[in-house]
DNA sequence: CTGAAAGCGCTAACAG
DNA sequence: CTGTTAGCGCTTTCAG
């Protein structure tokens, strides 16, 4: 290991030298010793031992990540981060509490054990003393779809609202009435919470009943979303329409339709939540809500550098992802049955 | 921020003692002292500081992974690896090279200057004198899904061979002798040679002339698979099943089919590669070549860790991890045009 | 069995 | 403009 100390050997100087250079302190040193010192560091092929600029500044410039649960999802917000990462010069550790609040409060002391600059975090937890304990002693943290109920965090989440309304407003327009939502429960209460009393709101909004036969919360297991589906599908009066708010279960609520002899969109139109490379080579292609993960990302580790860097309490900021609705071919008219067309009033 | 000496000061002991109670060296310690300790710890809620630690002992207990390019593939691997990570004791860091091999060397380096006890790589770079020069300080290695020619190293890699087989086996006894391959261009090169080996041994094992207008090697981008299926299909000998070798590529392929007015897997039989939670649930049901993605993960970082461990020099091993043909409804039986069935020689 | 002291590699006053 | 010095928070001989 080549350390500062052989660099200043090398070019016949002081550590300090070269610790100016290193850290761009160039303004006063002369030019001839600023080249002789980066000739030494070159040759010697040194980099500076981080751990030590670390204990010494009293900064790591790594931030950490904290996910419920690591799936395909987090990929891209992960990518998003990351690129905002390289530009600062941050480095990410990424962690993962496999759906355990205990993992979770393990994994926040881990990465404050190891001095990071700031943490993102999806939790799992409604609330938790650890957050205000966080808040309380100014630590840097901003969470990422998800927020606790105890404190006022920075946070990015997803309007889950605007992105539910949108793809009613759509169905409702097409003149679907009878428009199923397909909800898991697992799902950050919060999150789903918002979606339904969106779907509530769009039906209200366009004097279309409510009906809470239409509203199903689905064991998160195999095999339910079919079976739920094909319940609907056979009661006397079916919906023409679902709201699937998660991938597994859209793709469910098609198998079922299938199984049943209907077509999606011919019989049944269906719109799912989240949007992945592969959506659209789905058959038929899927119209969905498409959260801009990527963005996600970008945002919550810029929210979050912004917070390091000015270390004084601000208020909290609440920064709403807008999903986009992509409509693809998996919705269409609703077969006219009765004549009276709900009338559509956008958001 | 509390330190060992607050610690040391609340139980009226030295730093030392403190020290040796965080590192389990009670040995010889009066269970008084230790007690002592362990409550002023508790009371002060004291956590040490990773980076002191680190800069003493001269180890991180952190990991870097870098990967190629940040998808959705890569998060079972993360939690792969995270899941062994948390067992020793050790802390994960990802970066992203965004298909720059510059970047990747940045990454390494970054990594590198960072301490970080050993690295996993997923190389877009067919050889690197980076690689070289690694190895030549015994700084722990292991490659992951790539492996570059230059050295020598431990790897962790997909058995493609055994898992094209298998495939084409299955489909070959199902009665298919007119079967294409879609491979994507810029994977890895030794995994598409691979598979391409694999799929013209398995023809060849089976007495099954090799076509090479069967071999269809596609570039990366939205529609050309479609494209390149649909030629297929209307040639004067169109083959009767797909083997693709990229999820894209088979959703692609399965949507020529149906464009074609013909039906997987009555008129076509599609086997792809990869397994996604979802695939399952795909119309109809996909067969795939799983690839165990958890397990290379916790390979990898098994790998890794014993590396870590016994500095010595070790002759590098390949693990290779063996990828299980899923089936289910995407292939059947070959419609019996001509009568001589080929002859099965599994592997 | 316990404490004192040295030092990991680096930065940042402070002198000169 | 450059070097000397004193730590950052921890571990680890080495004495006692």
């Amino acid at each position: 290991m080549t350390t500062i100390e052989d660099v200043a050997k090398k070019a016949g100087v002081s550590k300090s030298s070269v610790s100016r250079v290193l850290n761009h302190n160039y303004k006063h040193m002369s030019d001839e010793m600023k080249d002789k010192i980066l000739k030494a560091i070159e040759e010697l092929n040194y980099r500076p031992n981080s751990v030590a600029q670390s204990l010494k500044k009293k900064e790591t410039k790594v931030i950490g990540l904290i996910v419920a649960d690591m799936s395909p999802f987090w990929a891209d917000v992960i990518k998003g981060i990351q690129e905002e990462c390289v530009k600062k010069g941050y480095s990410l550790m990424v962690s993962d509490s496999s759906m355990s609040a205990k993992q979770e409060e393990e994994n926040i002391k881990m990465l404050i054990g190891r001095q990071v600059d700031g943490l993102i975090i999806n939790t799992i937890q409604p609330q938790s003393e650890l957050f205000a304990y966080l808040q309380s002693i100014k630590f840097p943290v901003v969470f990422i779809n998800s927020s606790p109920s105890n404190i006022q965090e920075d946070m990015v989440i997803v309007d889950n609202t605007t992105g539910t309304m949108e793809a009613m407003n759509h169905l409702l327009s097409l003149g679907h009435d009878r428009i199923a939502i397909m909800l898991y429960p697992i799902e950050n209460i919060l999150v789903r919470g918002e979606r339904l009393e969106a779907y509530k709101e769009a039906l209200e909004t366009n004097r279309v009943p409510v009906d809470k036969q239409l509203i199903n919360i689905i064991k998160q297991e195999k095999g339910h979303g079919v079976k739920t589906t094909l319940r609907l599908l056979e009661s006397p009066d079916p919906p023409t329409a679902f709201l699937s708010t998660n991938i597994n279960l859209t793709l469910e609520v098609i198998k079922a339709v299938r199984e049943k002899g209907l077509e999606v969109p011919k019989d049944v139109s269906v719109i799912g939540f989240d949007d992945f490379e592969w959506t659209g080579l789905l058959d038929p292609p899927l119209t969905t809500v498409a959260t801009p993960v990527l963005e996600m990302g970008a945002k919550s580790s810029e929210l979050l550098f912004k917070k390091i860097k000015r270390k004084k309490h601000t208020k909290p900021v609440k920064f709403e992802v807008i999903p986009e609705l992509m409509i693809r071919k998996s919705t269409c008219k609703a077969k006219i049955e009765d004549t009276s067309m709900p009338q559509i009033i956008g958001k």
